[in-house]
DNA sequence: TTTAGCACTCAATATGCGGGAGTGCTAACA
DNA sequence: TGTTAGCACTCCCGCATATTGAGTGCTAAA
């Protein structure tokens, strides 16, 4: 691909898509030469577009219409005809500021990072919560709660802190709560949920073999619902920003994708069926195989920290929106996230150095 | 007011607001003789609905249309004319088996509460989370997480369980950070924040005068940022119902509308002007007084625990939206909410059985 | 190979014309 | 005096019909 086009041709289709992109009306030749010196006239603008629409880079919305690109075309240009655009010094400065401000736990680092990529593409950006399955325990305790339950609360070493009620028979005392969360503590911190082998289990049943019942619950809620729960979750930012785009002013449209988007488990697919495992990722159209979603385009990335991949970060628009933008925001902003993550494990560490 | 009008005009005006509710189309002389069997023409009430527009109660788009219903016909009619409208067995059930299921924490009670609400009335609902300055602690704990930063959870009664990390100097170790949790969990425990005495304080500071500097830091952040972080937070249901209402079709609108509900603290202002501390509080449209809020109505009422107020509950629709209905699912949610609420809270009072 | 010129196409905008729903008014009626 | 039938009138809405203008494709000349 690439090759087949001669240069003419290339400035002209990317001459066609940025205007389209620009204005989101169809672009005709006399725009073409007015507006891009290219130092040929309308007329053979208009031969050169011929040909590229017979070789399906663009469309026509209809006969006397100016032309629009296609699918192949978008995909054309971000492969080959695209060039970089570099954040602006501004907009560093904006991204730089803000991760300095609270960056204390996982959730706020999310949050931070989906406002910020909105922000600076207009766009919707998603957002997926890194995956903690190998975080491991800084902390587990059990609080009383009244007769009959108790609050399991489990602070991970990447910040998150997650907590859940649990049933305990009327029995068991505050003192109780207390002796087996020394002991949950002693055995798990430091491990990952994976990573607990089950000798370490049966140790701990050993030691609490009074408390078989509530231990079950426990570990039960530590190994599922505490781990699985802030998996899976997705963060959307600037959903509205929709509503700007010209090709979602028709309140139908708008209706299907926000019902999509609404749907957590299906934007995880989306952000799951990442191929590349690095760099950027750009979906065209029908490449995102969700009806409803054929008029937008997503691009995406995965973030991870040391080189082990936890999650994917993405920015949602229409298929004419600014790739070159979009694709420069996404990838800065995704080592921005990997390194603000690694900032946050990065201490972690040297943990042994004091507890 | 509503002596004003003899029975027959109120029954032509309660059939025309009731048919406009449901047809959101003007409705005309006609269409009340023919469906609602008033047994008189659509001549006489022709008249009647003439006099009804003087009075100010209904009026015309322009010549030749039907009539709606103007502000003050809503008014007239949710004062006077309006029945209350039971809710189905389907409806209390529905209502019955959410509230059982996960009741953990006041979060999920909350979240429940404006789903239903929304899926009840396909409105929106805005639910404010339930001030919880008079909830008090059920255990606090310092869990260190590197070498200059510790992780402060705060569990209340309320099952509410927040956290926040705080800098520590790098002097200080785990035992020192157990040895401050433990004194304070001593001292703090059952109190609400606001009920901590200054005697109080400075016993804490004389147990552990060793810590001044991160204890000054830990009682900062319980007095301020976890109590009053989640005070002021609106939850917000069914927001894309909004979508479905035939006078949201215009996408400016819906821009204007959803820009406002974006803004928590507007919405805070706006579930705040309360007026009526018991029962249900209807505003009609510029009753309102936000700008671009001007074609919708709120219900909303306060609920509490124990006759104290500690949050209020509504659902935002349409001018044109159906009061009766609504009205009744706001009541009887209310009720259910602080049922709820008061459930979370009741095991408590007998925690000295146990603690 | 490029370009000027021209006929042609077709969405978008304006213009004009019933049809219909609904009103107000009048006159007859109980 | 209140109610109703009848009728003229109003005005939105939908529809068909010009008109415009941006843009194309093709042809022929440079």
């Amino acid at each position: 691909m690439g090759f087949e086009l001669d240069t003419r041709k290339k400035r002209i289709l990317q001459a066609v898509i940025r205007d389209y992109i620009n204005t989101a009306e169809p672009v005709g030749s006399r725009t073409i030469a007015r507006k891009y010196g290219l130092g040929v006239s309308s007329a053979t603008i208009r031969n050169e577009m011929a040909d590229l629409e017979e070789m399906g880079f663009l469309e026509q919305p209809h006969t006397s219409a100016g032309r629009i690109p296609s699918e192949r075309g978008y995909r054309y240009y971000v492969d080959c005809l695209m060039q970089r655009e570099e954040l602006s010094f501004d907009e560093e400065d904006l991204i730089q500021r803000e991760y300095r401000s609270k960056i204390d736990d996982v959730g706020q680092v999310v949050h931070v990072t989906g406002q910020l990529l909105s922000q600076l593409t207009s766009y919707t950006a998603v957002v997926q919560k890194p995956k903690i399955g190998f975080s491991s325990f800084k902390n587990i305790q059990l609080v009383g709660m009244d007769k009959e339950r108790a609050m399991l609360v489990a602070v991970m070493d990447n910040g998150i802190v997650q907590h859940r009620m649990i049933d305990v028979p009327v029995s068991i005392t505050g003192n109780d709560l207390a002796a087996i969360s020394a002991v949950l503590n002693a055995k798990l911190s430091g491990f990952t949920m994976e990573s607990i082998k089950n000798t370490l289990i049966k140790e701990i049943y050993i030691e609490l073999a009074h408390y078989r019942r509530t231990l079950d619950l426990v570990l039960d809620v530590l190994r599922y619902s505490l781990t699985s729960d802030s998996e899976d979750k997705i963060y959307l930012g600037g959903l509205f920003n929709i509503l700007n785009q010209p090709e979602f002013q028709n309140v139908e449209k708008l209706k299907t994708l926000l019902g999509l988007l609404e749907q957590e488990d299906l934007l995880s697919n989306l952000m799951a069926a990442n191929p590349s495992s690095s760099g950027v990722t750009v979906r065209i159209g029908g490449e995102i195989s969700y009806r409803g979603m054929q008029d937008c385009s997503m691009v995406m990335a995965i973030y991870g920290v040391k080189g082990q991949p936890i999650g994917s970060l993405g920015v949602l628009g229409p298929t004419r929106m600014d790739y070159s933008k979009v694709i420069s925001v996404v990838e800065y902003m995704t080592k921005k996230l990997s390194f603000a993550l690694e900032n946050l494990f990065k201490d972690i560490a040297d943990k042994e150095v004091k507890f």
